[in-house]
DNA sequence: AAAAAACGAGAGCACTGCTCTTGACGATTG
DNA sequence: CAATCGTCAAGAGCAGTGCTCTCGTTTTTT
Protein backbone atom coordinates (compact mmCIF):
# COMPACT_ATOMS: atom_id res chain seq x y z
CA UNK A 1 0.00 0.00 0.00
CA UNK A 2 3.04 2.25 0.82
CA UNK A 3 5.03 0.91 -1.51
CA UNK A 4 4.60 3.88 -4.08
CA UNK A 5 3.29 7.02 -2.66
CA UNK A 6 4.46 9.92 -3.09
CA UNK A 7 7.55 10.55 -5.64
CA UNK A 8 9.04 12.13 -2.68
CA UNK A 9 9.24 8.75 -0.47
CA UNK A 10 10.37 7.10 -3.74
CA UNK A 11 13.03 9.14 -3.93
CA UNK A 12 13.57 9.15 -0.34
CA UNK A 13 13.91 5.55 -0.26
CA UNK A 14 16.44 5.91 -3.12
CA UNK A 15 18.50 8.09 -1.65
CA UNK A 16 18.54 5.98 1.63
CA UNK A 17 19.42 3.03 -0.37
CA UNK A 18 22.61 4.97 -2.29
CA UNK A 19 23.67 6.37 0.86
CA UNK A 20 23.71 2.90 2.66
CA UNK A 21 25.72 1.70 -0.59
CA UNK A 22 28.39 4.24 -1.13
CA UNK A 23 28.81 4.06 2.85
CA UNK A 24 29.19 0.27 2.68
CA UNK A 25 31.55 0.88 0.13
CA UNK A 26 33.40 3.36 2.08
CA UNK A 27 33.14 0.70 5.04
CA UNK A 28 35.02 -1.93 2.68
CA UNK A 29 37.93 0.44 2.03
CA UNK A 30 38.48 2.22 4.84
CA UNK A 31 37.37 0.61 7.75
CA UNK A 32 34.35 1.89 10.46
CA UNK A 33 36.53 4.67 11.32
CA UNK A 34 37.13 6.05 8.35
CA UNK A 35 33.53 6.40 7.61
CA UNK A 36 32.59 9.97 6.56
CA UNK A 37 29.57 11.43 6.35
CA UNK A 38 31.04 14.21 4.77
CA UNK A 39 32.71 11.40 1.84
CA UNK A 40 29.72 10.33 1.39
CA UNK A 41 28.13 13.21 0.34
CA UNK A 42 31.08 14.41 -1.35
CA UNK A 43 30.40 10.98 -3.62
CA UNK A 44 27.01 11.58 -3.97
CA UNK A 45 26.98 15.55 -5.33
CA UNK A 46 25.14 16.33 -2.34
CA UNK A 47 26.34 18.97 0.46
CA UNK A 48 27.39 17.41 3.98
CA UNK A 49 24.10 18.81 5.65
CA UNK A 50 21.90 17.01 3.45
CA UNK A 51 22.75 14.07 4.73
CA UNK A 52 21.45 14.40 7.79
CA UNK A 53 17.49 14.49 6.44
CA UNK A 54 18.28 11.01 6.22
CA UNK A 55 20.23 9.81 8.83
CA UNK A 56 20.28 12.16 12.04
CA UNK A 57 23.77 11.17 13.14
CA UNK A 58 26.53 9.41 12.46
CA UNK A 59 25.67 6.72 14.69
CA UNK A 60 22.43 5.79 12.99
CA UNK A 61 24.09 5.42 9.76
CA UNK A 62 26.31 2.63 11.38
CA UNK A 63 22.95 1.34 12.82
CA UNK A 64 21.69 0.82 9.43
CA UNK A 65 24.85 -0.90 8.17
CA UNK A 66 25.50 -2.97 11.21
CA UNK A 67 21.86 -4.54 11.16
CA UNK A 68 22.68 -5.10 6.93
CA UNK A 69 25.37 -7.08 8.12
CA UNK A 70 23.67 -9.04 10.60
CA UNK A 71 20.95 -10.03 8.15
CA UNK A 72 23.66 -10.68 5.35
CA UNK A 73 25.91 -13.18 7.29
CA UNK A 74 22.39 -14.59 8.76
CA UNK A 75 21.32 -15.11 5.61
CA UNK A 76 24.68 -16.83 4.15
CA UNK A 77 24.46 -19.53 7.30
CA UNK A 78 21.29 -20.26 7.09
CA UNK A 79 21.92 -20.82 3.25
CA UNK A 80 24.33 -23.11 4.32
CA UNK A 81 22.55 -25.02 6.58
CA UNK A 82 19.90 -25.39 4.27
CA UNK A 83 21.95 -26.62 1.25
CA UNK A 84 23.37 -29.50 3.80
CA UNK A 85 21.63 -32.89 3.99
CA UNK A 86 19.20 -32.30 6.94
CA UNK A 87 20.04 -35.86 9.02
CA UNK A 88 24.00 -34.73 8.53
CA UNK A 89 24.41 -32.53 11.37
CA UNK A 90 28.00 -32.32 11.59
CA UNK A 91 28.08 -31.60 7.89
CA UNK A 92 25.40 -29.03 8.63
CA UNK A 93 28.09 -27.54 11.69
CA UNK A 94 31.10 -27.66 9.34
CA UNK A 95 29.35 -26.16 6.64
CA UNK A 96 27.73 -23.37 8.56
CA UNK A 97 31.39 -22.91 10.63
CA UNK A 98 33.02 -22.45 7.14
CA UNK A 99 30.04 -19.96 6.28
CA UNK A 100 30.35 -17.77 8.57
CA UNK A 101 34.54 -17.60 7.69
CA UNK A 102 34.08 -17.29 4.42
CA UNK A 103 31.47 -14.22 4.82
CA UNK A 104 33.94 -12.72 7.43
CA UNK A 105 36.88 -12.92 4.96
CA UNK A 106 34.67 -11.25 2.02
CA UNK A 107 33.39 -8.65 4.40
CA UNK A 108 36.23 -8.00 6.80
CA UNK A 109 35.10 -4.59 7.78
CA UNK A 110 31.59 -5.66 8.07
CA UNK A 111 32.32 -8.62 10.44
CA UNK A 112 34.70 -5.92 12.37
CA UNK A 113 31.65 -3.91 12.34
CA UNK A 114 29.83 -6.57 14.48
CA UNK A 115 31.69 -8.94 15.85
CA UNK A 116 35.20 -6.54 16.36
CA UNK A 117 35.87 -4.42 19.22
CA UNK A 118 33.09 -2.02 20.01
CA UNK A 119 33.41 1.18 17.75
CA UNK A 120 34.12 4.14 20.74
CA UNK A 121 31.28 6.23 21.34
CA UNK A 122 29.04 3.90 19.76
CA UNK A 123 26.00 2.49 21.82
CA UNK A 124 24.20 -0.39 19.82
CA UNK A 125 20.82 0.34 19.75
CA UNK A 126 17.67 -2.41 20.47
CA UNK A 127 17.04 -2.59 16.65
CA UNK A 128 20.24 -4.37 16.44
CA UNK A 129 19.62 -6.87 19.21
CA UNK A 130 17.07 -8.83 17.11
CA UNK A 131 19.02 -8.72 13.99
CA UNK A 132 21.90 -10.22 15.88
CA UNK A 133 20.37 -13.68 16.68
CA UNK A 134 19.95 -14.86 12.91
CA UNK A 135 23.15 -16.47 12.87
CA UNK A 136 23.66 -18.14 16.74
CA UNK A 137 19.69 -19.09 15.76
CA UNK A 138 21.17 -21.56 13.30
CA UNK A 139 23.50 -23.06 15.95
CA UNK A 140 21.25 -23.70 18.30
CA UNK A 141 18.96 -25.06 15.97
CA UNK A 142 21.90 -27.77 14.47
CA UNK A 143 22.42 -28.71 18.10
CA UNK A 144 19.05 -29.11 19.29
CA UNK A 145 17.84 -31.04 16.21
CA UNK A 146 20.73 -33.06 16.46
CA UNK A 147 20.49 -34.11 20.15
CA UNK A 148 16.46 -34.72 19.70
CA UNK A 149 17.41 -36.92 17.08
CA UNK A 150 19.71 -38.89 19.20
CA UNK A 151 22.83 -38.48 17.12
CA UNK A 152 24.77 -36.81 19.51
CA UNK A 153 27.57 -39.01 21.25
CA UNK A 154 29.15 -36.39 23.45
CA UNK A 155 32.89 -37.64 24.92
CA UNK A 156 33.07 -38.11 28.28
CA UNK A 157 35.23 -35.43 29.77
CA UNK A 158 35.72 -34.42 32.99
CA UNK A 159 33.72 -31.35 34.47
CA UNK A 160 29.65 -31.50 34.12
CA UNK A 161 28.34 -28.16 34.09
CA UNK A 162 27.74 -27.28 38.05
CA UNK A 163 24.07 -26.66 39.19
CA UNK A 164 25.38 -23.31 39.73
CA UNK A 165 24.80 -22.39 36.11
CA UNK A 166 21.54 -23.91 35.86
CA UNK A 167 19.36 -20.28 35.11
CA UNK A 168 22.10 -19.28 32.94
CA UNK A 169 21.35 -22.58 30.97
CA UNK A 170 17.71 -22.11 31.50
CA UNK A 171 18.31 -18.66 29.26
CA UNK A 172 20.37 -19.88 26.55
CA UNK A 173 18.13 -22.59 26.31
CA UNK A 174 15.59 -20.77 23.97
CA UNK A 175 17.94 -20.90 21.08
CA UNK A 176 18.52 -24.99 22.02
CA UNK A 177 15.87 -26.16 23.08
CA UNK A 178 15.46 -29.91 25.07
CA UNK A 179 19.07 -29.52 25.56
CA UNK A 180 20.74 -30.67 28.57
CA UNK A 181 22.56 -28.35 30.94
CA UNK A 182 26.37 -29.62 30.11
CA UNK A 183 26.02 -29.61 26.68
CA UNK A 184 24.38 -26.59 26.11
CA UNK A 185 27.88 -24.89 27.73
CA UNK A 186 29.86 -26.84 25.30
CA UNK A 187 27.65 -25.43 22.65
CA UNK A 188 28.22 -21.71 23.84
CA UNK A 189 32.14 -23.09 23.71
CA UNK A 190 32.00 -24.31 20.44
CA UNK A 191 30.35 -21.25 19.20
CA UNK A 192 32.64 -18.80 20.92
CA UNK A 193 35.75 -20.91 20.15
CA UNK A 194 34.04 -20.65 16.53
CA UNK A 195 34.13 -16.96 16.15
CA UNK A 196 37.18 -16.50 18.16
CA UNK A 197 38.91 -18.08 15.55
CA UNK A 198 37.41 -16.27 12.51
CA UNK A 199 38.20 -13.18 14.63
CA UNK A 200 41.90 -13.83 15.05
CA UNK A 201 42.02 -14.34 10.90
CA UNK A 202 39.95 -11.44 10.68
CA UNK A 203 42.12 -9.23 12.76
CA UNK A 204 45.19 -10.70 11.12
CA UNK A 205 46.65 -12.52 14.55
CA UNK A 206 47.56 -15.60 12.42
CA UNK A 207 50.29 -13.42 10.33
CA UNK A 208 53.56 -15.66 10.22
CA UNK A 209 51.94 -18.18 12.18
CA UNK A 210 49.27 -20.58 10.04
CA UNK A 211 49.94 -20.91 6.60
CA UNK A 212 47.18 -23.32 5.76
CA UNK A 213 44.62 -21.24 7.69
CA UNK A 214 41.43 -23.12 5.76
CA UNK A 215 42.55 -26.24 6.88
CA UNK A 216 43.73 -25.58 10.61
CA UNK A 217 40.58 -23.85 11.01
CA UNK A 218 38.43 -26.74 9.66
CA UNK A 219 40.69 -28.95 12.21
CA UNK A 220 39.50 -26.87 15.19
CA UNK A 221 35.88 -26.55 14.10
CA UNK A 222 35.99 -29.92 13.45
CA UNK A 223 37.12 -30.76 17.44
CA UNK A 224 34.61 -28.24 18.79
CA UNK A 225 32.39 -30.52 16.63
CA UNK A 226 33.98 -33.79 18.03
CA UNK A 227 33.15 -31.83 21.60
CA UNK A 228 29.66 -31.75 20.98
CA UNK A 229 29.26 -35.48 20.13
CA UNK A 230 28.69 -34.73 16.18
CA UNK A 231 29.88 -37.83 14.58
CA UNK A 232 30.92 -37.16 10.86
CA UNK A 233 28.94 -39.03 8.35
CA UNK B 1 76.03 4.11 31.76
CA UNK B 2 73.14 6.25 30.03
CA UNK B 3 71.14 5.90 33.43
CA UNK B 4 71.36 9.40 34.46
CA UNK B 5 73.67 10.96 31.22
CA UNK B 6 72.74 14.69 30.41
CA UNK B 7 69.88 16.29 32.72
CA UNK B 8 68.15 16.75 29.45
CA UNK B 9 67.82 13.57 28.51
CA UNK B 10 66.60 12.78 32.21
CA UNK B 11 63.99 15.26 32.06
CA UNK B 12 63.24 13.47 27.88
CA UNK B 13 62.85 10.18 29.73
CA UNK B 14 59.97 11.43 32.17
CA UNK B 15 58.13 13.49 29.99
CA UNK B 16 57.89 10.42 27.57
CA UNK B 17 56.86 8.21 30.20
CA UNK B 18 54.37 11.31 31.24
CA UNK B 19 52.52 11.34 28.03
CA UNK B 20 52.73 7.49 27.57
CA UNK B 21 50.89 7.52 31.15
CA UNK B 22 48.26 10.61 30.29
CA UNK B 23 47.58 8.41 26.96
CA UNK B 24 46.74 5.34 28.64
CA UNK B 25 44.41 7.27 31.29
CA UNK B 26 42.86 8.43 28.32
CA UNK B 27 43.21 5.21 26.30
CA UNK B 28 40.94 3.84 29.72
CA UNK B 29 38.21 6.05 29.42
CA UNK B 30 37.91 7.03 25.45
CA UNK B 31 38.95 4.15 23.75
CA UNK B 32 41.61 4.14 21.12
CA UNK B 33 40.00 5.61 18.69
CA UNK B 34 39.49 8.85 21.28
CA UNK B 35 42.91 8.52 21.93
CA UNK B 36 44.05 12.95 20.95
CA UNK B 37 47.90 13.91 20.80
CA UNK B 38 46.05 17.38 21.81
CA UNK B 39 44.14 16.48 24.70
CA UNK B 40 47.50 14.76 26.33
CA UNK B 41 49.29 18.12 25.29
CA UNK B 42 46.21 19.82 27.42
CA UNK B 43 46.54 17.66 30.39
CA UNK B 44 50.02 18.39 30.39
CA UNK B 45 49.97 21.68 29.84
CA UNK B 46 51.67 21.73 26.78
CA UNK B 47 50.97 22.85 23.37
CA UNK B 48 50.11 20.20 21.21
CA UNK B 49 52.85 20.48 18.76
CA UNK B 50 55.33 19.74 21.44
CA UNK B 51 54.18 15.86 21.52
CA UNK B 52 55.83 15.54 18.07
CA UNK B 53 59.35 15.99 19.41
CA UNK B 54 58.36 12.60 21.86
CA UNK B 55 56.68 10.81 19.34
CA UNK B 56 56.47 11.68 15.80
CA UNK B 57 53.43 10.55 14.89
CA UNK B 58 50.12 9.31 16.76
CA UNK B 59 50.84 5.95 15.78
CA UNK B 60 53.87 5.63 17.48
CA UNK B 61 52.46 6.15 20.57
CA UNK B 62 50.11 3.91 20.00
CA UNK B 63 52.86 1.25 19.48
CA UNK B 64 54.70 2.27 22.75
CA UNK B 65 50.91 1.42 24.33
CA UNK B 66 50.50 -1.47 22.60
CA UNK B 67 54.18 -3.27 23.34
CA UNK B 68 53.54 -1.79 27.04
CA UNK B 69 50.12 -3.79 27.09
CA UNK B 70 51.60 -7.05 25.71
CA UNK B 71 54.27 -6.89 28.36
CA UNK B 72 51.79 -5.94 31.23
CA UNK B 73 49.48 -8.82 29.83
CA UNK B 74 52.17 -11.20 29.37
CA UNK B 75 53.82 -10.35 32.85
CA UNK B 76 49.86 -11.15 34.15
CA UNK B 77 49.85 -14.22 32.59
CA UNK B 78 53.36 -15.35 33.84
CA UNK B 79 53.19 -14.60 37.63
CA UNK B 80 49.50 -16.49 37.81
CA UNK B 81 51.58 -19.67 36.23
CA UNK B 82 54.17 -19.38 38.53
CA UNK B 83 51.80 -18.94 41.80
CA UNK B 84 50.52 -22.19 40.70
CA UNK B 85 51.97 -25.72 41.63
CA UNK B 86 54.31 -26.29 38.66
CA UNK B 87 53.14 -30.21 38.52
CA UNK B 88 49.60 -29.31 38.36
CA UNK B 89 48.91 -28.53 35.01
CA UNK B 90 45.23 -28.40 34.98
CA UNK B 91 45.36 -25.56 37.82
CA UNK B 92 47.97 -23.99 35.82
CA UNK B 93 45.76 -23.44 33.11
CA UNK B 94 42.58 -22.65 34.64
CA UNK B 95 45.40 -20.11 36.65
CA UNK B 96 46.46 -18.62 33.31
CA UNK B 97 42.84 -18.43 31.88
CA UNK B 98 41.34 -16.05 34.58
CA UNK B 99 44.58 -14.48 34.85
CA UNK B 100 44.19 -13.46 31.06
CA UNK B 101 40.27 -12.48 31.41
CA UNK B 102 40.74 -10.52 34.93
CA UNK B 103 43.86 -8.62 32.81
CA UNK B 104 41.36 -7.86 29.64
CA UNK B 105 38.36 -7.18 32.29
CA UNK B 106 40.69 -4.89 34.49
CA UNK B 107 41.54 -3.24 31.37
CA UNK B 108 39.70 -3.52 28.56
CA UNK B 109 40.55 -0.85 26.28
CA UNK B 110 43.98 -1.97 26.28
CA UNK B 111 42.90 -5.49 25.90
CA UNK B 112 41.12 -4.38 22.51
CA UNK B 113 44.25 -2.42 21.44
CA UNK B 114 46.18 -6.11 22.08
CA UNK B 115 43.46 -8.58 20.73
CA UNK B 116 40.57 -6.16 19.39
CA UNK B 117 39.86 -5.28 15.69
CA UNK B 118 43.15 -3.34 13.89
CA UNK B 119 42.94 0.43 14.64
CA UNK B 120 41.92 1.44 10.97
CA UNK B 121 45.30 3.28 8.82
CA UNK B 122 47.22 1.42 11.87
CA UNK B 123 49.98 -1.33 10.89
CA UNK B 124 51.88 -2.88 14.23
CA UNK B 125 55.85 -2.56 13.35
CA UNK B 126 57.90 -4.71 13.87
CA UNK B 127 58.71 -4.15 17.66
CA UNK B 128 55.33 -5.16 18.80
CA UNK B 129 55.70 -8.88 17.66
CA UNK B 130 58.37 -9.24 19.93
CA UNK B 131 56.45 -8.27 22.68
CA UNK B 132 52.84 -10.35 21.90
CA UNK B 133 54.52 -13.84 22.25
CA UNK B 134 54.51 -13.68 25.68
CA UNK B 135 51.53 -14.54 26.93
CA UNK B 136 51.11 -17.46 24.31
CA UNK B 137 54.47 -18.61 25.67
CA UNK B 138 53.12 -19.50 28.83
CA UNK B 139 50.74 -21.62 27.11
CA UNK B 140 52.50 -23.37 24.93
CA UNK B 141 55.11 -24.12 28.30
CA UNK B 142 52.09 -25.59 30.32
CA UNK B 143 51.09 -27.74 27.49
CA UNK B 144 54.71 -29.12 26.93
CA UNK B 145 56.33 -30.01 29.82
CA UNK B 146 52.25 -31.31 31.16
CA UNK B 147 53.06 -34.17 27.72
CA UNK B 148 56.77 -34.33 28.78
CA UNK B 149 55.47 -35.34 32.24
CA UNK B 150 52.83 -37.66 30.41
CA UNK B 151 50.71 -35.92 32.54
CA UNK B 152 48.17 -35.49 29.49
CA UNK B 153 45.01 -37.94 28.87
CA UNK B 154 43.65 -36.07 25.96
CA UNK B 155 39.76 -38.26 25.03
CA UNK B 156 39.61 -39.93 21.64
CA UNK B 157 38.05 -37.50 19.55
CA UNK B 158 37.08 -38.80 15.61
CA UNK B 159 39.29 -36.63 13.26
CA UNK B 160 43.22 -36.72 14.08
CA UNK B 161 45.19 -33.74 12.32
CA UNK B 162 45.60 -34.89 8.90
CA UNK B 163 49.02 -34.70 7.46
CA UNK B 164 48.84 -31.65 5.67
CA UNK B 165 48.73 -29.75 8.33
CA UNK B 166 52.23 -31.23 9.36
CA UNK B 167 54.11 -28.16 7.98
CA UNK B 168 52.16 -25.90 10.69
CA UNK B 169 52.15 -28.21 13.44
CA UNK B 170 56.17 -27.89 12.78
CA UNK B 171 55.89 -23.74 13.03
CA UNK B 172 53.57 -23.97 16.23
CA UNK B 173 55.86 -26.67 17.75
CA UNK B 174 58.81 -23.82 18.50
CA UNK B 175 56.20 -22.87 20.93
CA UNK B 176 54.91 -26.06 22.28
CA UNK B 177 58.48 -28.67 21.66
CA UNK B 178 58.27 -31.68 21.84
CA UNK B 179 54.26 -32.18 21.33
CA UNK B 180 52.51 -34.29 18.64
CA UNK B 181 50.97 -32.48 15.56
CA UNK B 182 47.20 -33.63 16.94
CA UNK B 183 47.55 -31.70 20.50
CA UNK B 184 49.25 -28.86 18.98
CA UNK B 185 45.85 -28.42 17.09
CA UNK B 186 43.77 -29.02 19.90
CA UNK B 187 46.62 -26.21 21.62
CA UNK B 188 45.58 -23.96 18.96
CA UNK B 189 42.03 -24.48 19.35
CA UNK B 190 42.00 -24.00 23.19
CA UNK B 191 43.78 -20.90 22.85
CA UNK B 192 41.39 -19.21 20.67
CA UNK B 193 39.01 -20.68 22.95
CA UNK B 194 40.17 -18.70 25.51
CA UNK B 195 40.72 -15.69 23.67
CA UNK B 196 37.34 -15.70 21.74
CA UNK B 197 35.37 -16.31 24.92
CA UNK B 198 37.26 -13.00 26.60
CA UNK B 199 36.62 -10.82 23.73
CA UNK B 200 32.88 -11.92 23.47
CA UNK B 201 32.87 -10.82 27.12
CA UNK B 202 35.14 -7.59 26.35
CA UNK B 203 33.03 -6.41 24.18
CA UNK B 204 29.92 -7.00 25.16
CA UNK B 205 28.88 -9.77 23.11
CA UNK B 206 27.50 -11.75 26.21
CA UNK B 207 25.20 -8.96 27.61
CA UNK B 208 22.20 -9.87 28.12
CA UNK B 209 22.68 -13.36 27.24
CA UNK B 210 25.18 -14.65 30.61
CA UNK B 211 24.70 -13.82 34.41
CA UNK B 212 27.27 -15.66 35.87
CA UNK B 213 30.13 -14.91 33.74
CA UNK B 214 32.71 -16.18 35.75
CA UNK B 215 31.08 -19.19 36.15
CA UNK B 216 30.39 -19.52 32.32
CA UNK B 217 33.90 -18.93 31.46
CA UNK B 218 35.52 -21.01 33.94
CA UNK B 219 33.01 -24.09 32.92
CA UNK B 220 34.46 -23.24 28.87
CA UNK B 221 38.15 -23.00 29.77
CA UNK B 222 37.85 -26.10 31.95
CA UNK B 223 35.98 -28.17 29.47
CA UNK B 224 38.78 -26.40 26.83
CA UNK B 225 41.25 -28.45 29.40
CA UNK B 226 39.95 -31.31 29.45
CA UNK B 227 40.13 -31.37 25.43
CA UNK B 228 43.89 -30.96 25.80
CA UNK B 229 43.75 -34.09 28.20
CA UNK B 230 44.27 -31.70 31.14
CA UNK B 231 42.96 -34.06 34.39
CA UNK B 232 42.38 -31.46 37.31
CA UNK B 233 44.50 -32.70 39.89
C1' DA C 1 -5.16 28.14 -3.59
C1' DA C 2 -3.06 28.43 1.03
C1' DA C 3 -0.61 26.22 4.82
C1' DA C 4 2.65 22.81 6.23
C1' DA C 5 6.20 19.81 5.81
C1' DA C 6 10.43 18.24 3.67
C1' DC C 7 14.45 19.35 1.32
C1' DG C 8 19.33 21.03 -0.48
C1' DA C 9 22.62 24.53 0.04
C1' DG C 10 25.70 27.19 2.64
C1' DA C 11 28.01 29.15 6.55
C1' DG C 12 29.84 28.22 10.84
C1' DC C 13 31.50 25.86 15.43
C1' DA C 14 34.60 22.97 17.80
C1' DC C 15 37.48 19.43 17.18
C1' DT C 16 41.22 16.31 15.10
C1' DG C 17 46.38 15.00 13.29
C1' DC C 18 50.05 17.13 11.50
C1' DT C 19 53.52 20.73 9.49
C1' DC C 20 56.28 24.78 9.54
C1' DT C 21 58.43 28.73 11.53
C1' DT C 22 60.09 31.39 15.39
C1' DG C 23 62.54 32.40 19.39
C1' DA C 24 64.69 30.72 23.70
C1' DC C 25 67.30 27.62 26.38
C1' DG C 26 71.02 24.34 27.39
C1' DA C 27 75.00 21.39 26.29
C1' DT C 28 79.32 20.89 23.70
C1' DT C 29 83.21 22.36 21.56
C1' DG C 30 86.94 25.83 20.08
C1' DC D 1 85.21 31.52 28.95
C1' DA D 2 82.57 32.22 24.86
C1' DA D 3 80.52 30.87 20.56
C1' DT D 4 78.00 27.48 18.28
C1' DC D 5 74.85 23.97 17.51
C1' DG D 6 71.11 20.98 18.71
C1' DT D 7 66.95 20.61 21.29
C1' DC D 8 62.86 22.45 22.92
C1' DA D 9 57.98 24.78 23.56
C1' DA D 10 55.03 27.80 21.39
C1' DG D 11 52.02 29.47 17.91
C1' DA D 12 49.87 29.86 13.48
C1' DG D 13 48.01 27.36 9.91
C1' DC D 14 46.18 23.40 6.68
C1' DA D 15 42.89 20.00 5.58
C1' DG D 16 39.77 17.22 7.41
C1' DT D 17 35.85 15.63 10.66
C1' DG D 18 30.68 15.52 12.94
C1' DC D 19 27.16 18.39 13.62
C1' DT D 20 23.91 22.71 13.94
C1' DC D 21 21.46 26.52 12.22
C1' DT D 22 19.39 29.39 8.84
C1' DC D 23 17.54 30.39 4.37
C1' DG D 24 15.11 29.95 0.22
C1' DT D 25 12.87 26.35 -2.71
C1' DT D 26 10.00 22.50 -3.76
C1' DT D 27 6.65 19.15 -2.78
C1' DT D 28 2.85 17.40 -0.22
C1' DT D 29 -1.17 18.11 2.44
C1' DT D 30 -5.15 20.68 3.86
Amino acid sequence: MTASRTARERVRAELTKEITDIARRQLATEGAGGLSLRAVAREMGMVSSAIYRYFPSRDDLLTALIIDGYNALGAAVERADEDSPPGDFAGRWLAVCHAVREWALAHPHEYTLLYGSPVPGYQAPEETIAARVRDVAVFGRILAQAYEAGALAPPDLAPPAPATLSADAANLRQIMPGVPDDLIFRGLTAWTGLYGWVSFEVFGQFENTIQDKRGSFEQSVRTLGALLGLKPA
